[in-house]
DNA sequence: TTGATATCATTTGCATACGAATGAATTTTG
DNA sequence: CAAAATTCATTCGTATGCAAATGATATCAA
């Protein structure tokens, strides 16, 4: 191999051949169909909830009542989202809202008797829901890909 | 440690605590995070393209003129996603729509001119996505990260 | 105290994402 | 061949997800 063909191959390590794009190889992507498949899963196990729905109930369940706006910073929605998600938990009778009395901005969320019931039938389907996830690895995977995932989150 | 209390524990292992059920470390949730977090990076990068619109160009580059379901599965969109993803991709002429000749139900997508320079052109900044999203890795990390999450999708 | 900022919530607009129903065209099968 | 099943595409309804604009309230700072 000639000293230019050398070069050349280093030069391509670099700088990859821009015709050499594979979007199926991209992190992006993959994280898309990922998580495609986890919702699938989900709904498959919890027909009447969506995930945002069972983790708005699963964290007002850890930390009592709350403002909307700090429920939705506690499981990453945006004020706009979240909004929406406790409407509908709203008109199912799972949560319930008052209005803060000291600071009359906030909006107080908090479990009704009936969305307390709801969440503790549905956690133990949420741990299957995270089984049947990770069924693909070893337990040996799971605990290095949760840890990277983490990192990555 | 009395014999009870290792019974007790053996138990406790293998059925957890339903008390004990922490959403910040679920799969799903983690993978939801991971998914926004990398859909915001490409928007700082390509700021009037989604990912699945970029995807559908990147994947039309690859294969050329297809239908549009078979590109929708080629892309992990089904049929009523695909749809208004391309139709919004021809309402800025960067793609085009043509009639089957032979089978009559299928609708042919293919990139117009202006779709293949728009595409060779993000496709460096595709990259750099890629490389930012994955920026909380090692290089050794990733090549783990990937393998798994690839086991995943 | 008051004027500037910041926070909480809502609304609008746009873009996925998918189930279900529908209709048209093709393929399979008995 | 003809009926049944399948495939391709569209439409509708519902549910995230986020940017941007708005209004109400609270906090900070001069």
């Amino acid at each position: 191999m000639s000293a230019e063909d050398n070069l050349l191959k280093l030069v391509e390590a670099e700088e990859p051949d821009e015709n050499d794009y594979r979007l199926q190889e991209q992190v992006g992507f993959i994280l898309r169909k990922a998580h495609q498949r986890h919702v699938s899963i989900f709904a498959a196990h919890i027909g009447d909830l969506t995930p945002p729905q069972f983790a708005a109930l699963a964290k007002l369940r850890d930390v009592g009542e709350t403002s909307q706006n700090q429920l939705g910073t506690l499981i990453a929605m945006d004020a706009a989202t979240v909004k929406g998600v406790i409407d509908r938990l709203k008109a199912r009778g799972l949560v319930e809202l008052s209005k803060h009395e000291i600071d009359k901005r906030r909006l107080l969320v908090n479990l009704t008797a009936q969305g307390r019931d709801a969440i503790e039938r549905l956690i133990p389907l949420a741990r299957e829901i995270t089984e049947e996830t990770l069924a693909p690895l070893t337990a040996k995977e799971i605990a290095i890909f949760m840890k990277l995932l983490a990192k990555l989150a």
